[in-house]
DNA sequence: CACTAATCGTTAGTGTACTAAACATTGCTA
DNA sequence: TAGCAATGTTTAGTACACTAACGATTAGTG
């Protein structure tokens, strides 16, 4: 163990934040041109996999408060990628849908995931290890926040 | 391979977002008591390491923008943790110092990591290991933005 | 020595991300 | 069936985080 406990280098919590605000940093140039920014597209990635959904759901998979979700829907709704419908049959639940706009925008998306391998230059493999690991991290933090 | 490129679930970046989010959720209500949020947090741990620093030395350890570190220092500073003054001999550069406040708060800090790895309950081993392949990612990602 | 270029920090504007509280609708129950 | 608790969404308020543009200072050059 490090002489100092509080070294800033050994910090899981600084690594990760680090990581992932350099990683997105490599998805904006690419998502730019889409008119995407990395939190709409992953909500994109949602919708194309499970539309329609509703925002209670949405706040499920990407494990964001609903009050995080409300206005990048109305964003994503103004740049005519989504609709907005209430339920008919609960009208406290709101139906998020594809428009065909955003539908069409699935093939540009295909091209996103190789650019960022590539940009990375890491390995398949290695970059399936840290997705296991992040996936173990995710599951104690989940776990242990409800004492 | 998965079948769907796109699967929300196999994407690097979304299990990166989610457990960085998550292991800073974790930080919270540890750090809250304290007065500090965990950005706040991280510049602390910087400041008892180094302190003095400029804030383009700070932008550069934590990797923020200075447009993010100023409004940042500027409460730190008016929770009377720390000092900034024009370094005297270029007067362009500002000192980051801490205030006898500051430093004290070092003991509580002391506090946090051992709570946090008890709230996560994982090995030490495997946090290690973690911490390793997120080096390397930052790395990677670091080496192929400057194309 | 004057003038231009580079460096450092701040401000402005957009977009997350959280908590807490407000609002509306639904469904249960007395 | 009238009222009330539960559910789903939105709003308000605070704090990052980024890009672009600005202002002040310093350094380099003809």
């Amino acid at each position: 163990m490090p002489e100092n406990p509080l070294a800033l280098e050994h910090q899981v919590c600084f690594a990760l934040a680090i990581a992932s605000r350099s990683v997105i940093a490599l998805y904006r140039p690419i998502l730019e041109p889409m008119g995407l920014t990395h939190p709409q597209y992953l909500v994109m990635l949602a919708l194309w996999e499970f539309e329609p959904v509703s925002v209670k759901d949405l706040s499920g998979m990407l494990q964001l408060e609903p009050a995080t979700l409300s206005p990048l829907l109305k964003r994503l709704e103004s740049s005519g990628l989504l609709r907005r419908d209430r339920d008919a049959r609960d009208e406290r639940s709101l139906a998020v849908a594809l428009t065909d706009k955003g539908r069409a925008l699935r093939n540009e998306a295909l091209k996103v995931p190789p650019a960022i391998v590539a940009g990375l230059g890491m390995d398949i493999d290695e970059l399936m290890q840290l997705h296991e690991r992040l996936t173990r991290v995710i599951a104690a933090a989940k776990n242990h926040s409800e004492d």
